[in-house]
DNA sequence: TATGAATGAGTGTTCATTCAT
DNA sequence: AATGAATGAACACTCATTCAT
């Protein structure tokens, strides 16, 4: 019995160690993947840019990637789930689901700001977007379905809020990677009146503060912020 | 004068002559050039695709476009002038805005369903979209500013109302695009609270019935779509 | 007979007018070779710069020429014609052959200093070049052999001679294209004492003055030059 | 440390193995290219000519060069360095200068006509020469400034005499190539009085006798002269 | 004779993918 | 598992040449 444990040991430890090293390679892919991306868009990413980003050579690619658009996939799953459960830790669950939502949308917004690559990726990655749909649908299940039949939100079709949602959002982080104003209390009032909030409502629950979730350093967007402000 | 007329009609004729086929060449490789695209995508389409589609050859093309992206343009500014101005035609200009945005949105809408290849065509171009604010203040002017500060829509920043009509109607005839039941009246009125518009107003305004322009055989949009449908 | 020159004269009038027109037209598809030439190297000339200079069509240029080499022929035997010539006329024939060769080559770079066109054009055509050998034998025959055998010049091959000539030449006007300040009696004292003229009465001859020759307007070298600086 | 070595020594295996490969292949793309540009010339050599001739594809060529032109520049620069480097190691220092610029440009002569294709490749490259005036100066820095100021040589500009070595010779190597007789000491002899050496002492200069250098068989210079040959 | 639209072979360049080491 | 050289299909673009008008 020790020795089995004996001869199976050094095998889990090699095995570890190479599960270990596989997911810093596979880290490293996306994380590089998040940068190009950022810095070039979807159409102009090439495998060769990332893996010279991530410093590993073509081959490795194909060890853990068919095609480049898994790692666009891979990364805006990695980002998406990070932010929104960072946005949704941050959101007081008593609160009315209008105030949550404006809260939720002010949050994104904010971390974009806060985040020059988030941003630049989120512009760039247009119609690939993130599903935001699904993405709130996995961390607050039914969150549109329930408002709506609680009343809180006027009845319509669950997947016309997600995509108006979603779109309206890119089309404003647009705007903003334009350089351009925006007014965001504004967007979201707009929301919320497509949503079936009386107009003062609205513009209250719009104006309300939100205060910019903290990003932990060894985050995905953290890292790949900092590493991509650096070579800009 | 006789004279002068002898002389020049020659000319003229060869002039003219030259021109058509130019003309018609062009027509061809637009209409070629929105049928590719619908088929594949933007980013799908290369130039080889629509010369063949278009029957012509290679250098053709080059004596008409730079890049294929220059067909894109061209597809596009055809087909938004036809169907906006189709559409202007048919909305009573004595209605109030809410009425008229929520004739236009259903009578674009309807125009895409009974047009199939228009459908795919918009669904794909993505956000390489018509610039849809910038050919509705083509047409009508200053309509949304004017309706704001009519107090017929609420305040907010007009490029975000035809933004988030843009995007919005895109992901409308995306879901269209994929086979869903969309329910197009609720899409509208979504639009009009987002506008300001009172609930039950908007409910109303977005039931009225539309009738689909009639779009003229000779039209761009009636040409393609029938060769498209043939191919298909 | 009165007739016959009646029926004729109209014939002769129309073949006149034809010829006129088409050496008209194949004088203005030399110069604009020329131009093109000398703007964009032998290499970078394709028949659509010297067809769009010239103001005429594609399918004119083929009734006059089949590869733009044979405009580039045309033109350097043109230039190399006039250039000659006009040099030769300003030659007093009575001095020796040492100071006769000076003369000409002091000239040619005068002439070539004086019409930026043609010392592009020169520089650019490269080892196209003139064929000077032959133009100089054209010209004054027998005048090297001759010279050589009367014991002015000391015994070496004849061709030698003249490639020595205008391979020299032409490095030289390379240099004056490129900016550089060039010793144009020194380059003439260096092939002066190549042909075996002393040291002292070569410096002596390359030092003589020379008066660049006179152009006539109606030269092809003179109005494509001035058509070419007035597009620069 | 057995340990160290052991773990480098694959690596260091592999990377060799890496290197050597892509060195093969880079010296089969300049051989290919200089057999290339000796057929065909500078301009009517392009990349697929290269690459088939060199057994590779024309993907590798880009792992390469970027350009056709790059070729050239590599082959000049790998067949000056020879070239000169053995001519140079075949001069005699102590001799006067005189007699070493005449020995050096008798023992080019004889080493192209021993290699048809570097013959071919030099006569062809035309005024992409081997910019005869740098290379001179890398291989025996300062040689004509300090002969003229010796005295040597007459006072001429330094460029003007390499300008006119790289020139002259260039032009008869195309006549050698032309299939005429030409009068190497006769060039020589020229080049020399071009110098400001007498008439007499040039000749018996020019008379002296040269052995061709040696090349050793793994030169740039032998294998491609034999495998040219070969294929024709 | 002049025109210029149309042609298509030729060439350069990119980039996903394979594979021996 | 990692490497990176090699591959070749795909695509963009040029330009000499033809031919109906």
């Amino acid at each position: 019995m020790t020795e089995e444990i004996r001869q199976t040991e050094p095998v889990d430890y090699r095995t570890r160690i190479g599960q270990e090293r596989r997911q810093r390679t596979y880290d490293r892919l996306v994380e590089a993947g998040t940068m190009v991306f950022a810095d070039r868009g979807v159409n102009g990413t090439v495998i060769d840019h990332v893996v010279r980003r991530a410093g590993v050579s073509r081959g490795t690619f194909y060890n853990y990637f068919d095609t480049i658009d898994d790692v666009l996939v891979a990364a805006k799953r990695a980002l998406a789930r990070e932010i929104v459960s960072l946005i949704f830790e941050a959101i007081d669950e008593d609160l009315p689901p209008a105030e949550r939502l404006a809260y939720g949308v002010k949050a994104f917004v904010e971390l974009a700001r806060a985040h020059p690559l988030f941003l630049e990726f989120t512009a760039r990655i247009g119609r690939h977007a993130y599903g935001f749909g699904q993405v709130l649908d996995e961390v607050a299940p039914c969150f549109v379905r329930d408002s709506i039949m609680a009343g809180d939100f006027c009845p319509m079709p669950e997947e016309m809020v997600t995509d108006l949602l979603e779109v309206g959002t890119l089309a404003l982080l647009r705007r903003i990677v334009a350089g351009e104003d925006v007014d965001v209390p504004a967007f979201v009032a707009a929301i919320l009146r497509m949503l079936g909030v009386a107009q003062e409502e609205a513009t209250r629950i719009a104006a309300l503060p939100v205060v910019c979730p903290v990003v932990p350093s060894e985050a995905l967007l953290a890292q790949s912020n900092a590493a991509w402000i650096k070579s800009h």
